[in-house]
DNA sequence: ATGCAATCTCAAGCTAAGTTGAGGTCAAGC
DNA sequence: GCTTGACCTCAACTTAGCTTGAGATTGCAT
């Protein structure tokens, strides 16, 4: 027998909010951004699955790893037919968030010594300047790098 | 004697641009931040000092090293007088936005440990996750989500 | 004196990740 | 069946760091 479908498993937005911490607003972003995919009712009220709560944690989650939201739904694209993660999806995807922020202390780490051999000459030399002239590494991250958690 | 100025003391914005790497566009922008404040000629153009190339330079410099242009103005406003950082200048200044870096990395770095924890359970419980819960140090950016997943 | 590149101002546009507000509709409790 | 709170759409605003474009002017070389 199929499981009925309780009245319950359609959650209004509100309810996703509160059991979320997001804002409605937010949800509604995220719902145009294609991150989440809620069905209507006859009244054009947007009803979310239960497994959207789990959806949008992981989207907070994320973001707290310093993703931006393109990065996480490349992330969730993943996932065959747009499923919400399980745990071993989950595993999967850590690994991958892993390496992004392997990357993003390396490159930290790589600057702050380039740094140090800087304060030593105090050269302010942009044609001398290590920090100046890796053109490289350094300037990927196209305009106002973004770090984490500020 | 006073060193007369020569006419080559009085740069136009194309060669500042030239000699920085930065955009014509740009340097308007920075002017307009207060970062730089050249003088005009009668006609109403830009005329730099030399000394504008390393006060740009030490802008754009900071900005590889992840500083906002308005963190960069404090620091070049620390200067007596807006003076354009010399070699004792950087190197107090570097120590302080040393200090930022590791902060960085530091933050980072305990954020890849969570995550390693979380990736060993699984468990994407909001009610339970590290990641999430944390709300000394990493939940400061909003709303707090406290609820469990369904 | 003229031609043309460089410069000027001001306005609008872009991305990210949303928020805020106006004006209108839905659905549930009494 | 009415009221009220939750919901709807759409547009505009926010911060950061610029870019692009229109239309006007300047200044250097010939």
């Amino acid at each position: 027998m199929p499981r009925k479908l309780s009245k319950n498993d359609f959650l209004p937005i509100g309810d996703l909010a509160r059991r979320t911490g997001l804002s409605v607003s937010a949800i509604r972003f995220y719902e145009d951004k294609g991150l989440v995919q809620p069905m209507r009712t006859n009244g054009n009220q947007r009803r979310f699955l239960r497994s959207d709560i789990r959806r949008l944690s992981f989207i907070l989650i994320a973001q707290q790893l310093g993703l931006a939201l393109s990065e996480i739904e490349d992330e969730l694209a993943k996932l065959p037919l747009g499923r919400t993660p399980t745990a071993k999806d989950w595993r999967e995807i850590s690994a991958s968030i892993r390496n992004q922020l392997d990357r993003k202390i390396a490159q930290l780490t790589r600057t702050r010594s380039k740094l140090d051999g800087c304060i030593g000459c105090g050269c302010l030399s942009l044609s001398r300047c290590k920090l100046y002239n890796d053109q490289d590494e350094a300037a990927e991250s196209g305009p106002g790098p973004r770090f984490v958690l500020g």
